[in-house]
DNA sequence: CTCCCGATAT
DNA sequence: ATATCAGGAG
């Protein structure tokens, strides 16, 4: 696939500093607001973090949360029950392994509740400055469509674009194929007319 | 594989 | 009515 870095240029200069869309000012704020992320709209987190970051400030002021208090106040990005649960348990796990300080490396990441491969991706390129491709709903979708991956497993998926895309471009890559999801590449009605991949793209869309 | 959750778009 | 939304756990 020599269209690889093709794609790659194009869709950098379209979106030439592509930004997280979640709302943070610390590795702990990105965390939670990843987790809250899940299934959920990058704006009504926003909405929601707006406000819970005002009172929570530090992983132990998760660890102590009421946790009834804690699910009416993350209420609105869905999957609420679980979510508090594994963000109160996270802040524990903070402060018992990790001394209160969110880790740099994949292997711990993991090893907090609620987060998984997608979410500690995230975490690593939004404020450790780690080049990585975060596969998620967007990226899946985006990259299967142009050719670039082809599976519907998000890990295989990872490894497919970790091969092909210049390694030192792979986190605004990154960035750049959400954005691209979700304002042209849609899951639902894609702007296929209006795409500026649309020469490199080997997927036929006929209905639109 | 299912479940968790509710708002929004079509 | 149905699909989708910065997924992860059991």
């Amino acid at each position: 696939m020599s269209d690889a870095w093709k794609i790659v240029d194009l869709l950098l200069s379209k979106y030439s500093h592509p930004k997280i869309a979640l709302i943070f000012s610390n590795p702990l704020e990105l965390l939670i607001a990843t987790i809250l992320s899940a299934r959920c709209t990058d704006i009504k987190v926003n909405e929601v973090t707006k406000n819970l970051f005002k009172k929570y400030k530090s992983a132990k002021d998760y660890a102590v949360a009421d946790i009834r208090v804690f699910e009416t106040e993350i209420k609105p990005t869905g999957f609420y029950k679980n979510k508090a649960k594994m963000i109160i348990e996270c802040g524990r796990m903070l402060i018992n392994d990790f001394k209160g300080k969110v880790p740099d490396t994949m292997e711990s990441l993991t090893l907090l509740p609620g987060v998984g491969r997608k979410t500690a991706n995230v975490v690593l390129g939004g404020v450790f400055n780690k080049q990585v491709m975060a596969v998620d709903t967007h990226v899946l979708r985006v990259t299967n469509r142009l050719g670039l991956a082809n599976s519907q497993k998000p890990d295989i998926v990872e490894r497919e674009l970790v091969d092909q895309v210049p390694a030192g471009k792979l986190t605004s890559f990154n960035l750049a194929l959400i954005l691209h999801g979700r304002e042209t590449c849609k899951a639902v009605k894609p702007k296929c007319p209006e795409c500026i991949l649309l020469k490199q793209c080997s997927w036929p869309d006929k209905t639109s």
